[in-house]
DNA sequence: TATCTGACGATAG
DNA sequence: CCTATCGCCAGAT
């Protein structure tokens, strides 16, 4: 478990309902600009245990791979999602 | 220690 | 909209 591992955590555990982020800006609150790769790894290990879904790509695009239960975790938080992206 | 693999980002074509 | 590149970082092998 690493800094930067620590503080994606929280920054994604930080986010409210309806909150969304992009990858770019959780790396950057982390303090690791740029660093938006390792936020996924990070997610996508820790997924379980962290509400992931308030996290979309930098064009607000739903995660590749993941449309469907993305958009069904958005919608639940009242977030609709078309044609893949949040909206 | 070296390499590979992503739930990525930005840019270029 | 698509692919190709390059830069980025953590974790697995």
């Amino acid at each position: 478990m690493t800094e930067l591992t620590r503080r994606v955590l929280a920054v994604v555990a930080a986010t409210r309902p309806g909150e969304v982020l992009t990858y770019g800006e959780v790396a950057a609150e982390a303090g690791a600009p740029g660093a938006a790769r390792a936020v996924g790894r990070i997610l996508a290990r820790h997924g379980t245990e962290v509400p992931w879904w308030r996290v979309v790509t930098s064009c607000g695009r739903l995660v590749p791979g993941h449309e469907l239960e993305h958009a069904s975790l958005l919608a639940r938080e009242g977030r609709t999602c078309e044609d893949g992206y949040v909206k």
